[in-house]
DNA sequence: TTGTAAGCGTTATCAG
DNA sequence: CTGATAACGCTTACAA
């Protein structure tokens, strides 16, 4: 910088100027400077500006997953909004381990982010305290936790869940099946849901209908052969994870069992793919794309000191309804 | 940092080292250092430490898309390299604009991370100029470009193409029509490595044979309606992009064609999913996992000064034949 | 509108 | 092994 300014032949001040706000500089100083930045090829310190400004125009996005293309949407929704306001997005992803989480979220605040969204909502007690100490704006935005950190914007898990179950009883299936991977906390309070909606239709809560399976496509091959084996009465069968079900489907497919003749399959989230195979799958549509959009806005809203209505923002979701229910 | 310093009783160069080498401060400081740091819930900031040291332990990744999970592979490789060294790795979407890419480039180098590992091969010349000026190491890994930046860690995307439509013929079919997105880089260079297998089987380059899709799965069913409306004497399909192969599959299920006796379908990318429709697709198997694993050995080895015997690295590929060819 | 001085929180360097 | 001091490259706050 010390070089534009003399190649300028203005102060190291009027050089900073020009950069972050070009219009408090006259403009033939601002030209000058401007020509100088690009001959000298200079590329502005960011490090050396969040320091001395102890402010940072990064946020950062913590995935528990980059496999899975649902998250595309909400990182879609994340950069629209930030781009045209000069904010600039980092993801990492950091597993279901809370101290794994514990450590990206470590590393974040040691690049004094500006703000954070988290997905995930269970997080190690250390985590919280680096967070709520170094007061980093947080926007949770993987479900709706009974204790939040400090904004949150998403869906509520549970609430889906039985929505979701709620619909295929009301369509006529009686032994609604219920298939979640294992050790995701995601899918324990989707089960939280499904055991909501069968108490309030007075079933009994019978434990060969819950299915804790692998990941991918396995996962859904393993839920049909556990319904074969153990509870062939099952005539649906909802799949907390999305492409689990498509992984059901093939497996029926392959059996020849008829969706939903035999058995009515339903997932939680609504890839794309859910539309394509035959038959297409009924699916929880989520607001993925506007989870990313309002995190977004909610944390610049208090990153630039307005105080905001509605810290716990509920965005909903839908059933969409398909052929294979 | 001071008041941890003065609650330690030590000086604040004591607490730098006890917290970033400290094997080279005596045991009972380091116990009270570290226990301070924990009462206080001190956070180390990494701005000042970078700005001061002139050395970074980001790693940024910078990746087309987040929307496709093959990228999800690369990420890992990275990330498992990276982390047990104490290096974070930051991964940011562009596009496939060179002006979209330049923009996230220039934030990574403002950040002065400490390396770069970049997907895209084709860079504006501000983005070259600004990389090499930084003397940022930076590893390319989406392609083998003829003129590379700095180090490359990848496949060759023509070679690949070639293998497969050569694979192809030598199963016999005659008429091979290639499929790929328009205004994709990538998609481009593939369409290459076809045009040098046709040249060498010394069959002619029908125009009729090259079809342009859109994204996703409904490129798939562009490429069967040209097929069919177009060059009906078509016996097999490469589709330069993997989920278009898949919309493909699912068409010709619609139109009832049979897969392979109508169509042949193949591939470029070994998505899971490949494995699981019916028939399996035929797909080329590229080293993601490996491309990330190894660009993060290449950045790391430059930036602790190790120099590099080949800094340009193919990884190859593997036709994977299954039962759509 | 532009410039000057002090300081952001760390580490390099050199001394003890 | 530990400490004092001067950077690192920028911005805040104030002055001109």
């Amino acid at each position: 910088m010390r070089d534009v300014a003399e190649r300028a032949g203005v102060s190291r001040m009027t050089v900073s100027r020009a950069l972050n706000d070009p219009e408090s500089v006259k403009e033939g100083l601002r030209k000058r400077v401007l020509s100088a930045v690009y001959e000298l090829g200079y590329v502005h310190n960011h490090l050396a500006r969040s320091l001395s400004s102890r402010s940072s125009k990064v946020i950062g996005l913590v995935l528990p997953s980059l496999e899975n293309s649902i998250f595309a949407q909400t990182v879609k929704g994340v950069s629209d909004l930030l781009r045209p306001l000069g904010y600039h997005l980092m993801v990492t992803e950091c597993g279901n381990e809370p101290k794994d989480e514990e450590r990206v979220i470590a590393a974040f605040i040691a690049q004094r982010v500006g703000g954070l969204i988290l997905h995930g909502t269970h997080h190690s007690p250390v985590a919280v305290r680096m967070l709520q100490g170094s007061g980093t704006p947080v926007v949770e935005n993987g479900d709706i936790p009974a204790d939040p950190i400090d904004m949150v914007a998403s869906y509520s898990n549970r609430e889906a869940a039985r929505a979701m179950t709620l619909h295929l009883a009301r369509l006529g299936y009686q032994q609604i099946a219920f298939a979640a991977l294992a050790a995701n906390p995601r899918g324990a309070t989707r089960s939280l849901g499904y055991d909501d909606a069968l108490a309030e239709l007075g079933r009994p809560a019978d434990p060969r209908l819950k299915i804790e399976v692998s990941r991918g496509f396995a996962g859904g091959a393993e839920a049909i052969a556990h319904i074969a084996a153990i509870m062939p009465e099952a005539d649906a069968l909802f799949c907390a994870g999305d492409v689990m079900a498509v992984g059901a489907l093939f497996e029926c497919d392959r059996r020849g069992w008829k969706v939903p003749g035999r058995l009515a399959i339903a997932s939680f989230d609504d890839l794309e793919l859910m539309r394509h195979v035959s038959p297409a799958i009924t699916s929880l549509h989520l607001p993925r794309y506007e989870m990313g959009k309002r995190s977004a806005e909610m944390l610049l809203s208090r990153i630039e000191g307005r105080e905001l209505p509605v810290p716990v923002l509920d965005l909903g979701f839908e059933i969409v309804q398909r052929a294979s229910t």
